[in-house]
DNA sequence: ATAACATATGAACAGTTGTTCATATGTTAG
DNA sequence: CTAACATATGAACAACTGTTCATATGTTAT
């Protein structure tokens, strides 16, 4: 049976290079957790949602309002952003207002809105 | 005709600060742009490529033995980091070596990491 | 020229994602 | 209790994405 993956047959850097490259990686886990975090700030009503919730915390429907956008689809997306950690939520009555659960959102944002600007 | 959305009759929040979100909000294409830019890192095959880079620039056959994938499947998540600007390439006869293009990547990766290790 | 190697790319397919619609849950006022 | 409002959620569907496979392009050596 052949290989599934294709690839050169000899290596081109030095072993020694792959080795340590090996090492550095961080586990399969924390990766795939990486990029299940980035796929949550991959989509333009989210990231609209997380710049709203930086000027202040908001309820669903004022957002829904500002945003032009159904109150099921927003309130779909805040459960994307909770689950992710990246707002909370407190409850207010019959409203829930949401707002950033850290710093980190902002830091990566504003990297990378630097990176897209340039 | 209906509205499209629906959601609470009365803004809860202060006019004031709806317009002040309004006018704080970036461009809609940056918005875009910058969703794009997170769709990039939102796939865990692409982080992993940066991660190897981040220790050195490699050829897209060393890449692919490294992580144990197709040079196919590699070559293809290179275009992609390339036409988002994280990664460049220069060619050195028959191979050609990708390297990290500007230093946001590490920022972003790394404040990402951190929110998940949290 | 041809062969061998490294990389790139187009088509196709399965798997994933964001929205809408309908409806359920939770809360308050009467 | 019921009505009205705010939010949450499940199903469905179209749109998008990552990989594989086959093949094309580019480079070097002979």
């Amino acid at each position: 049976m052949r290989e599934m993956v294709e690839h050169c047959d000899e290596l081109h850097s030095h072993p020694q290079l792959v080795d340590h490259v090996k090492l550095d990686m961080p586990d399969e886990e924390d990766l795939y957790d990486l990029a299940e975090l980035f796929k949550v700030f991959g989509d333009s009503t989210r990231i609209r949602i997380l710049y709203v919730l930086f000027e202040s915390e908001m309820c669903v429907c004022d957002i829904a309002a500002l945003l032009s956008m159904s109150q099921s689809a927003i309130s779909h997306q805040l459960r994307v952003l909770k689950q992710a950690r990246l707002v909370r939520s407190r409850r207010e009555g019959k409203t829930v207002y949401y707002f950033l659960a850290d710093d980190h959102v902002r830091v990566i944002l504003g990297q990378g809105m630097e990176h897209v600007e340039e």
